[in-house]
DNA sequence: TCATAAATTACAGACCTGAC
DNA sequence: GTCAGGTCTGTAATTTATGA
């Protein structure tokens, strides 16, 4: 607690309170204003490196939410608009800095000469930042411009060529939102009476809203386009194709024709035995060029944490070489069958999360990105993996004990250069004429170059990493998909159904939308309509079609009681039609507060008709 | 478990309102 | 004019989707 402030020598705070007749304000305002000039000059109170910080900065942070709450929010916003006003104080346009939740202010020019103290009247602790994010990220996000680097790959997407049959890819959702509808009604589930009524209801929401999800994202691509970037730590190509849910790839064209998808059997495991071979991290790894040992060079200088520690354990690790063979023949097969059938030999007893592919599947994306410490380590995975293979287990260990994002970013480092960089490049400069897609580790192209570049990447990935891989070949059509609709929509509901089970039935029925039951239009008439983000609440809702309907029939002074009734079921998918037609049909004025959402959501019941 | 992007929600900060 | 509370808007934070 301070007994006095420190504040510029030519400042005088009676010019800027005398005009309160309140005396208890005039005091807070004042004692506000120096409190806040205080903090600006006194900081930072100890070390080189705060001061450097500061520097760097161009100003001292302030933060909004702890300056209201040690002074009080009037008094807090009165001073510091003044101080702003008659520049006592200004603020440094910084973007971003503090995450927004606070701004840099220094001192005037007309303030900076000479201090002087005046006293406290309060008792007001000083403007600590011990609850707010201490540690902001400053450094700046740079991201590769991805023409630059890879236009064979950029070229196809800014073609304008590439689409999605929306149309097909709606009546699909549709589909199968009827098939999860009528499966849900015939659910049995364990609760009973009105916890089962609850339940059905709340998974017919998450079930709306996943839909409704779905038709934004085809309607997204419709209208925005492709988006594409690479990301700077795990060099991947992010597009809107990897974003996509994988059944509506399905109805993703290039140049109105379906897309083949070259998927790289088990990549992530083909990878793990890459850079077992290649063990960057010995002496003769140290001098080699290649591509991996760079990547391996650049991470772990990257995040050199007990790096060095890390590779005098590698280097430590016996019989490597054994259990690489051993892993390698695994590959000869299908790898996760094998490995199946190699765990399940061995240890017969925890055969648990191995018992079918797919299960395998996920135990090894489990064993290779999950840190296993301690008591993890007694993991049922981690044990029969490690009897099977313990020189291997040991050296992933080790990759992951300095940080334990390495292994995860190596491997997808490593396929990224690979798929990008190498292979891809070499195909665009083969077949030229071949559309080239990438979704991380698969290849997309057209049905008449499937062959040729199937052939390309199976040959160029042995080419470069010595090893004999696996293309799997998908035509992603989207008339196919009706075969496996009723299991896919069995998968996609029991997905939700998961979701549904991890919140409690009965929480939150009140606070269902909150927000939407009043909200103020702001204009309209050639002005904007509906907010931004009163939209989107309202386009969540499994209603959302009510909502804009509905309001084109409400009159001035529509309360909520009119607004409950007549709530017509039509689907509207765009919003901006929804935006337009409210701007013409909707009589209200600026300001005025219309009711929006009236209603509860429907029971199973009311569904039924 | 790891990664990223988009959607969605929460909240800061400025401004507004009506009683006093 | 203040006070106590509100709305509005943009952005940070979180969630949810994708990938492995």
């Amino acid at each position: 607690m301070k007994k006095e402030y420190t504040v510029p020598a030519n400042f005088d705070a009676s010019i800027y309170t005398s005009h309160f007749k309140r005396s208890d304000v005039r005091i807070g305002v004042t004692e506000a204003m120096h409190y806040i000039l205080d903090h600006i000059i006194s900081y930072p109170i100890d070390s080189e490196k705060g001061r450097d910080t500061l520097d760097k900065r161009g100003g001292v942070p302030i933060f909004t939410v702890l300056l209201r709450k040690n002074l009080g929010q009037r008094n807090a916003d009165k001073a510091l608009q003044m101080l702003l006003r008659d520049e006592v104080l200004v603020k440094k346009e910084a973007p971003s800095m503090f995450k927004k939740k606070a701004a840099l202010y220094v001192l005037g020019s007309a303030f900076t000469a000479g201090v002087k103290t005046v006293p406290s009247h309060k008792k007001t602790a000083p403007l600590q930042k011990k609850n707010v994010v201490e540690t902001v990220n400053l450094g700046e996000k740079d991201s590769l411009e991805p023409e630059d680097f890879i236009p064979h790959l950029t070229k196809f997407l800014k073609d304008g060529k590439l689409e999605i049959n929306a149309e097909a890819a709606d009546f699909y959702i549709q589909m199968a939102h009827s098939l999860i509808l009528a499966d849900v009604k015939q659910i049995e589930t364990t609760y009973t009476g009105k916890k089962k009524k609850e339940y059905k209801t709340k998974l017919l929401r998450n079930v709306h809203k996943t839909f409704s999800q779905y038709a934004d994202a085809t309607l997204r691509v419709k209208e925005k386009g492709v988006t594409f970037s690479r990301s700077t730590s795990n060099l991947r190509f992010n597009t809107t194709l990897t974003q996509l849910n994988r059944e509506l790839r399905n109805f993703v064209q290039y140049d109105g024709k379906p897309m083949v998808q070259l998927d790289l059997t088990a990549s992530q495991p083909m990878l793990l035995l890459y850079l077992l071979k290649s063990k960057p991290w010995s002496e003769e790894g140290k001098n080699s060029s290649s591509f991996l040992h760079n990547i391996f060079k650049h991470l772990t200088t990257q995040l050199k944490k007990k790096s060095y520690h890390m590779l005098c354990t590698l280097k430590g690790v016996s019989g490597l070489e054994e259990e690489v063979k051993r892993f390698e023949q695994l590959f000869e097969g299908d790898f996760y069958v094998s490995l199946q059938k190699e765990i399940l030999k061995s240890n017969p007893h925890s055969s648990s999360g191995f018992n079918t592919r797919q299960a395998t599947k996920s135990a090894v994306m489990y064993l290779l990105f999950e840190e296993f410490v301690s008591e993890k380590r007694s993991r049922s995975a981690y044990v029969a993996f490690s009897s099977l293979f313990p020189a291997i287990t040991k050296v992933m260990d080790t990759l992951k004990s300095g940080s334990k994002n390495f292994l995860a970013l190596l491997l997808q480092q490593l396929e990224s250069v690979l798929i990008i960089d190498k292979i891809t490049i070499h195909i665009a400069y083969k077949f030229p004429e071949a559309p080239l897609f990438t979704i991380h580790d698969a290849i997309l192209t057209t049905p008449e170059f499937a062959a040729l570049v199937k052939e390309e990447f199976k040959e160029s990935f042995t080419t470069i990493t010595g090893l004999k891989s696996q293309v799997k070949e998908s035509l992603l059509d989207g008339a196919s998909l009706n075969d496996t609709l009723e299991e896919s929509a069995k998968k996609e509901l029991e997905k939700i159904r998961k979701k549904t089970r991890k919140t409690k039935v009965s929480e939150k029925q009140d606070k269902m939308f909150p927000k939407l039951v009043q909200a103020k239009i702001p204009s309209w008439k050639g002005q904007t309509a509906l907010t931004t983000v009163v939209w989107t609440q309202a386009k969540t809702l499994p209603l959302q079609k009510i909502i804009a309907e509905h309001l084109n029939t409400l009159n001035i002074g529509g309360t909520k009681d009119k607004a409950t009734k007549a709530l017509p079921m039509v689907k509207i998918n765009n919003p901006l039609e929804v935006n337009e037609s409210l701007l013409k049909n909707t009589p209200v004025r600026s300001g005025q507060i219309v009711p929006i959402m009236g209603f509860d959501i429907p029971s199973v019941e009311e569904e039924e008709e």
